[in-house]
DNA sequence: ACCCAGGCGCATG
DNA sequence: CATGCGCATGGG
């Protein structure tokens, strides 16, 4: 709660405003799949490609070429991979859902969480991310500035799923006024952001 | 000229 | 099982 404190709200996803209709949560997925390894300005940069080509749809994104979709996404790096990704992922939820989110999201969110890791190009963090920011989902995302910050405080496990039940488990007392949802969403992006500046911040009594 | 960024899949020992 | 490596771009 200090970081919070000092930082305030990151506001991390959502989103692009750019008035345009688009598919929202369409939009943070590719994000999540986008910003594998890679900073976060070079995936905004894809982000607005991707809209001004109105390309920010799963029929857009699976029916249009490999080499439009490459261009627009080029300078999130990993262009062949993410190509490839973006277009399963797309193809997926359209074949087994009908392009509804509300059909996916409405599953038990173990199952789902399994379904997304089944796909090529999606691991635990990037899996995690869809179910919180795109779903909505009380899941706990763990990335390489959290383990960062266990470490610091001497607290470290080799499985990924040991620190989200770390800290679904310790943060079970939520703050009023925010839902779990909420303040997962946030925690996780302050940690990312305390991380990068290397400041000087407490979190205690997490467990 | 390095190093890193909101990882993941695959090959090897 | 657990490391190691390739993947690619742009900013510090």
């Amino acid at each position: 709660m200090d970081l919070f404190k000092q930082y305030g709200r990151q506001y991390w996803w959502p989103v692009l405003g750019n008035g345009a209709e688009h598919d929202k949560t369409f939009e943070i997925c590719v994000g999540a799949i986008l910003t594998q390894n890679t900073a976060w300005t070079n995936v905004e940069k894809a982000l607005n490609r991707l809209l001004d080509a109105n390309l920010m749809t799963l029929k857009a994104i699976s029916e249009c070429s490999v080499v439009k979709l490459r261009k627009c996404i080029q300078s999130a790096g990993y262009f062949r991979q993410k190509t490839k990704k973006l277009k399963i992922f797309s193809g997926w939820i359209i074949k087994k859902y009908d392009g509804n989110w509300k059909k996916f999201f409405a599953k038990p969110i173990l199952e789902a969480r399994q379904e997304l890791l089944n796909l090529w190009g999606i691991g635990k963090e990037t899996a995690d991310s869809i179910l919180l920011y795109a779903g909505n989902k009380s899941i706990f995302v763990i990335d390489v500035y959290t383990k960062r910050l266990c470490k610091k405080y001497g607290v470290e496990f080799k499985d990924y799923d040991d620190y989200r039940d770390f800290f679904e488990k310790g943060l079970s007392r939520i703050p009023s006024g925010w839902s779990r949802v909420e303040f997962y969403n946030e925690f996780h992006a302050l940690i990312v952001r305390f991380g990068k500046e290397k400041s000087i911040a407490i979190i205690h009594k997490i467990s």
